[in-house]
DNA sequence: GTTGAGCGTT
């Protein structure tokens, strides 16, 4: 748990399915708050999403509600959602 | 048209 002040809440979400892109996942994650940033990391090689992504939020509220769920469900799969390495 | 651990710019 980080207690330290950020002006930008970001997780990373991982165990994506090769189907969901950031709209998607910005709207799965709209459902806790709102988000000011949803990326997927894609491969310029194969074009394809790389299976992970960075969701941001703007408020603290929406950042816990997303963080105390440790079991995300997106398209039918479960997501691995943690704290990201950098703000 | 494919794959599945990982912390970004297709």
């Amino acid at each position: 748990m980080s207690n330290f002040i950020r002006h930008t809440y970001k997780l990373f979400v991982g165990n994506l399915p090769w189907t969901v892109g950031q709209k998607e996942l910005q709207t799965y994650f709209s459902k806790f708050g709102h988000v000011s940033s949803a990326a997927i990391v894609y491969d310029k090689q194969q074009g394809f999403s790389k299976g992970y992504g960075f969701v941001t939020f703007s408020a603290s509220d929406a950042y816990n509600s997303a963080c105390n769920q440790n079991v995300h469900f997106l398209e039918g799969r479960v997501l691995s959602v943690k704290e990201a390495n950098n703000n």
